[in-house]
This record gives C-alpha cells, sequence and structure tokens, in this order.
DNA sequence: AATGAATGAGAATTCATTCAT
DNA sequence: TATGAATGAATTCTCATTCAT
C-alpha cells in the first residue's frame, strides 16, 4: 500500500473514532487497532495524535471559509426584498458541508478547549475569518441602505451563532426537518431581519425618525473585536 | 479555617483554573497548588474533580433558567412594536449572569462533551429548559399575532446560538461595547425580526396576501426536536 | 472518663473491628469513629495502629498458654486408658478460651504474614511454646511407656494443627455440635492414637516384635526443628 | 523475550517476592523491581496485582486436590492394618506437592483473609473440596469396619490440619527430617489412630462392649458443617 | 515498511500521623 | 484532655512514544 492510501485509511478511521468518542479520550491504542495497523506504523505517518486532527482540521474549516465566502447576503437583498431562490442555495452548500462534517464541527465546537494549542489557534485564526466574513457582507448592506442599520459585529455573531446551533442539534427521531430546511429558514429570518426597515421605507417616513433614532440608541454599539474564543 | 470557608476557597481557585485551561487539563496537582493547600486537604472537601464541577454546575445552571423564564418575549411586544426598555433589564439581568460565570459558560459550551456523563446529563437537562422557555415564548406571540409566523423551534435556537456567541467573545483590548449593550442590540434585532410583518399591517394589507405566503412557503418547516447535543 | 477506661474502650471496638475486617484493612479513621472518639484522642492512648493489636495479643497469647500447659497429657493416660472427664475438662477450658477469643485467633492464623514484624515475633515466641508444651508432654509418656513411640515433634504439630482447623472453622447452620465436643472428641481420638499399642501389650506380645520394628521404621524421624511461621 | 517467557518470568519473581513477604505488602513497584522490568511491562502482561496470584493459585489448588483424592485411606487398611509402602507413596506425592508450592501454600494459609473476594472464594471452594475428600474416605472406611466409629468431620479436619501445620514449620538448620518422613509419620500416626480398636478385635471380643460404648459415648459428636474459613 | 514489547513520567487517590486550638 | 483539619509519602494504574527486530 503507498504512503499516502495508507495514510488516509488511518485519517479516516480516526475521524469515525473522534466523532463518536471525542478527540481526547480515544488512545492511540484503541486508534490503531480500530484502524488495523500496529503502534509502530502510526508513527509511521504521524509524528504524534494531534497531527492527525490537524489533518483533519484542514481539511473541513477550508471548505467551510469557502462557502461562508460566497455568502453575500448584501447582493442577495434588494428593494426591501431578497431572492429566496439563491438563499436557499446557500443553506444547501452550507447544509452539505456542515453535514459531512458534522463529526468534526461537533469536536471543534465541544471540545475546542481541550484541544493542543495549535488546533485552537489553527480554528481561532478560521473563525476570525467567519466573522469577518459575514460581517463585512453586513456592513457593505447597511452602506448601500440594502440592510437597516445594525451592528454588524454583533449580528454577524449571531448568524454564525445560530448556525452553530442549528448543526449541532441532535434530531430526534420523529423530526423529519432536514438541516437544509433549517439553514434556508434561518437565513430568511434574519435576512428579514436586516430588511426589515428598509422594505416599507415609502410608508414609514413619518415614524422613521423616532423610530430610526430609537433603533440607533438601542442598537448602535461600538465594534466588537475579533471573538478568539474557538 | 473552618470547613465552610475552605470549601469556598477551593471552588473558587477551581472556578479561576478551569476557566483559564479548561476542565479535563488541570490536575489535582494544579489545582491545590494554586489554592495553597495539600493534595490530601483537596480530598477531605471534595471526592474527586468531578465534585468540584457538580458544585459550580449548580450554582450557574439553575440561575440562567430564572433569567430566560422571565424574558416573555411574547408579551414585551404589543401593537407592533416592543417594549424598549423592558429589553434593556433582559439583556441586562442576562449579561450579569452570564458575565458572572463566563468562565463557567465558556467551560459548558466548548468542553462540553469532554465532561463526565452525569455533568452532561446536568447540561442536557438544562439546556432542554431553555430551549422550551424561549421557544413556548415565541409560539405564544405566534398565537397571539404578536410576532409573525416563524419555526419557533429553529428561531428558538438562533437566539440561544447568538446569546453563547455573544458571551464566548472574547473582547480586543480596544474594544468597549459591553456585554449588556451587545445583548440588548441582540435582543432588540431579533425581536424586531419575529414583529416585521405586523408593524405595518395595515399599511401592508395588499402586499400581504403574496408576501405571507412566501414567508410561509420558506419558514415553515417542521417541529424541530429537542437538541441535546450539550 | 479516666485513662484506663478510655484505653479499654478504644481496645474493645478495635478487636470488634478486627474481628470483623482484619487487621490491616481498617483505617485509623473507622476505628476512631467507631469508638466514637477522635483521631487525636487515639493518638493519646495508642502510639499507633500496631500499639493496638500488641495489647490485644497479650492478652490472648498468654492465656492460651496457661491452658495447653495444663494439659498435662502424658498423666492423663494410665495403664493403656486415659482419663476421659479430664479429657473433656481440657477440651472445656481449651474451648473456652479459643471461643471467647476467635476473633482473635482467626485474625493471629490467617493473617499472620501480613502482621507488623513485631506482631509476628510475639505470635512466633509463643507459637513455639505451645509446641514445647505439647511436645514435652508426649515424650514423657512415652519415656514412662505411657504412649507409644511416636516423633513428638510431629505429633504435637498434629495437636496444634488440629485445633486450629477445629477452631477456625465456621460452622453452618444446621450445625449443632459445640466447639467443646469437638476439641473433646478430637483430644480424645488422638490420645487413644498414643495409647493404642500399649493398651493391648500383653495380649499383643508376639505380635508386637514385628509390628513395634515397623513401627519404629515408619514412625522414627529425627527432631523437628522449631516452627516459626506465626 | 516473546510474551509467553516474559509472563512466566514476572509470575516466577512475584512467587518469590510474595512467599518472602507475602502478597499483601509487596507492591507492584517492589515486584517488577526485582523482574528487571518497567512498572508499564507488568500491566502489558497483568491487568493488577491479583491477576498474578490468580494465576498462581490456579496452578496449586488443584494439584493438590489431586493428590489427596487419590489418598483412599479407606482401602489402604485391611485387616487391621495398613500397608506401610502405599502410605509412603502418599506422603511422597503430597511432600512433593507441598514442598514445591510451599511459599503459595504459606501464603494461602497465612494470608486467607487479607486476600481479594475472589482469591477466597477460589480457595474456599478448593478447601471444602478437600475436607470432603478425606471425611468420604473415612465414612466408607467406618462403614466398612475397616475403622473405628469416629467424627469423620472431625477427624478429616484433623487430617488437614496437621498436614498444613508441618508444611508450614520452617525446619531448623539442625533439623534433618524431610518433609516427607514427616508426611509418612504422620499419616500412618493418624491410620493407625483410625485403625486401633479394629486391629485387635478378636482378642479383645469381651472388652469391646464396654470399650466401644465409651468411645461412642466420648467421640459421637454430630455432623460439622464445611469449614469455609480459608 | 511494519511490528509490538518496553518504557517511565504523570495522574488520582488513600491514610497514618501531626499539631494548633 | 480532646479535637479534627492538614499533611504528603506512597500506591496503583494509564498511555504517548520509542526502538530493536
Amino acid at each position: 500500500m503507498n504512503r499516502h492510501k495508507r495514510q488516509d485509511q488511518i485519517l479516516n478511521i480516526a475521524l469515525k473514532v473522534f466523532a463518536r468518542d471525542g478527540y481526547k479520550d480515544p488512545t492511540i491504542s484503541q486508534l490503531v487497532t480500530e484502524a488495523g495497523v500496529s503502534r509502530g506504523t502510526f508513527y509511521l505517518y504521524f509524528q504524534c495524535k494531534k497531527d492527525i486532527l490537524d489533518c483533519l482540521l484542514d481539511r473541513f474549516l477550508g471548505e467551510l471559509l469557502i462557502i461562508l465566502s460566497r455568502f453575500k447576503l448584501d447582493s442577495l437583498a434588494k428593494n426591501g426584498t431578497y431572492d429566496a431562490s439563491l438563499a436557499q442555495t446557500m443553506a444547501h452548500d452550507l447544509s452539505l458541508c456542515l453535514a459531512k462534517n458534522k463529526p468534526l464541527a461537533k469536536l471543534i465546537w465541544t471540545e475546542a478547549t481541550t484541544l493542543e494549542r495549535t488546533h485552537q489557534e489553527k480554528i481561532t485564526n478560521y473563525s476570525a475569518q467567519y466573522f469577518n466574513v459575514i460581517e463585512h457582507q453586513i456592513e457593505h448592506g447597511i452602506q448601500t441602505k440594502t440592510f437597516k442599520k445594525v451592528d454588524a459585529t454583533i449580528i454577524s455573531r449571531c448568524f454564525i451563532g445560530a448556525i452553530k446551533e442549528i448543526t449541532l442539534a441532535k434530531p430526534a427521531l420523529a423530526h423529519e426537518t432536514t438541516m437544509e430546511e433549517q439553514m434556508s429558514h434561518l437565513i430568511c429570518f434574519l435576512l428579514d431581519g436586516l430588511l426589515a426597515d428598509n422594505r416599507h421605507k415609502e410608508d414609514a417616513m413619518a415614524a422613521e425618525a423616532t423610530q430610526e433614532t430609537k433603533q440607533q440608541e438601542v442598537y448602535a454599539t461600538k465594534q466588537l473585536a475579533q471573538n478568539d474564543y474557538c
């Protein structure tokens, strides 16, 4: 078996095991037993345990960033409404990526602080980019008057936080909504919230003076810094 | 030093250490070194490491449930708008509780899967209640036509997910928004999103027929099951 | 409470606990809890754990030696038979002592090697005396032609070993023989065995020549050394 | 070194150490130090300390049972005498087994109560069989009038107790009797005791009436229950 | 390339004993 | 006298990693 295939074999088993038992608990012993190779062989392909997770993370985090970068929340909305079919495409891509990598996503989001420092840094760096991507799109929407005035930092966190929560939710057996449908619903709801004020601009002229003031008062908060908890 | 004070001393140090290094990694040795007592002393007050976290969890999880139960998102909104000062009170209580217990919150939300089964169950039980509380409030708002028709399960997750994300965000030094302000902004944004359609009911009569249909099409998804990932 | 009474109180509880759980396992903690005194108090009356057992051993081992010294196996037998009522008295005394101290006896005989060196030496010294006492009585019986020619060392071990075995036997519920009856039976059996040949001396004259030769051949073994396994 | 040899190496060292210092006291550390392997290596071959003793016990207890089962005390004796050479064969087998396993025998008989429950049960089960084997042989001898009427339970204990005592005796340097010779002497003495009355049946006809009555009076005790102290 | 025996640092936990009150 | 909080040495067991074959 050539070097690359052997490495992949171990990697896939490791993902399966990490998904099932988390990253910290499984021992190298279990890993190699399930992979059907010897301890020694493992160390021929990986320097140490954290090496494996490193490989797996690289696979997933990059993919997710690409999808989020394609979001274009701002150009998705025009004249007080938004392109529902485009929103659904986004939901589709996102769900696909997250469903495929759910074990890893779960591992990253619920075991974050127990990982090695290098893993944490990798995750943190990507996370920062996710937030930035969403944040910039919202900010741009605000500048083009597509979106109402909100704190883009906070609302970007709301987006990401909601996506995480939906992804991690363990569906009960009786439940028949697909993750894609859920994502679609979520994105539409949030987009709708971003648009709201603009949608009825013309008939809301009078009200706006007081309304927007209150809004600004309530919403306007200063720039949020990079979150780096994971 | 009497029994109670010593126990508290160890408990507080443990919280500090867990907050900094997570729950899994720190050893009893580190814990007691920081607390300035001997290893033996630790075992006079706690049966094992998990005992400490048990104590800390009990302190926090109940408090958070009480605050969320007081939310009354539905009765907060009336006639297409909402009571901003009441929203701010909520944001205040929530931030207070979360800010005070931030280390623990972080631990629970980013180390969930590595904790002992008993901890996980405790957290899971509380989490389910958090979702239910919010979900029921949204559902009630929908029934009373205060809120537009959304999938309460999904949007409750959005609420909780966003709150988690805001809580976990590590503020950079340059950032000067308080967590309270951020929570307030978030709650207003989400409430606004929930109200949106009703707000302009009278002038949107005509549009509504098509609009609401679309909304239902996009949003209406089946009941989401209890999430129990943590 | 005066010094002596307090010491006795602890001693009696300790015996109860040792009897139930052995000597090694029970901790000072359990001991003082059951005795209803504090850890500190314990150390006012005993230097350490082994001190207690030392006291208990002194009580028992001496008593047993006195009883065995009174045995007079040799003078008990005369003219080819033995004084059954005297044998029964012996059995009575022995049973009384052993029954009273059964927990301690059990502890000594089934936990001997796990005790401290000082305990072991104490027990060994007494054991040696037990053997000597019996051995000398048998030897004297042989010299006075009361007993047949046997290896006194070996047969003394047989006596002691049998007594131990009977003492340690855990009586089942259905069993109704008292330890005294058992001891009596045992002593009579062994005495009978020691007498046997002499009993029928006159009518066995002819047979004896060959018989005794065989006996000597088979039985006669050299002096057994002190056994000191406990 | 291959798996089996290494395991044997540790096992043999453990037996040596247990023989010298008992089972409870020696730590895994001492064990592995004497075996010249690391602590970790120990745990490659045994799950825990008790595993070793388990292995050793299995080796010994079964062997001893086989030897005792071969005893046939009853058929060994005929017409008021017994087959001395056969008795010597028994003594030989028994001594061989006990001498070889003396350390283990000592451990079992003087540390019984401090062993793990599983060990105790194993030993108890075998012990019960030892007693039964001897008891049945004696009972059969009584039924065939080969032996006089004794309480087979008590006398079986006497046999076993005596054998234990002989085995455990630590020979002093000056002593030159082999364990085999001692066992032989013991067995002959006890057999002789069991036969006694029958041997001179013909010339003791008259005396027998009173004699046997006394005997029954003195000896006859009710059935002894299984002893299970070890 | 592959193996798996060996390692040993490091973790949790126990408990006899001390000592300030 | 009496207390009981505090100690820390000692023990068992785990597991990532190495290395001779």
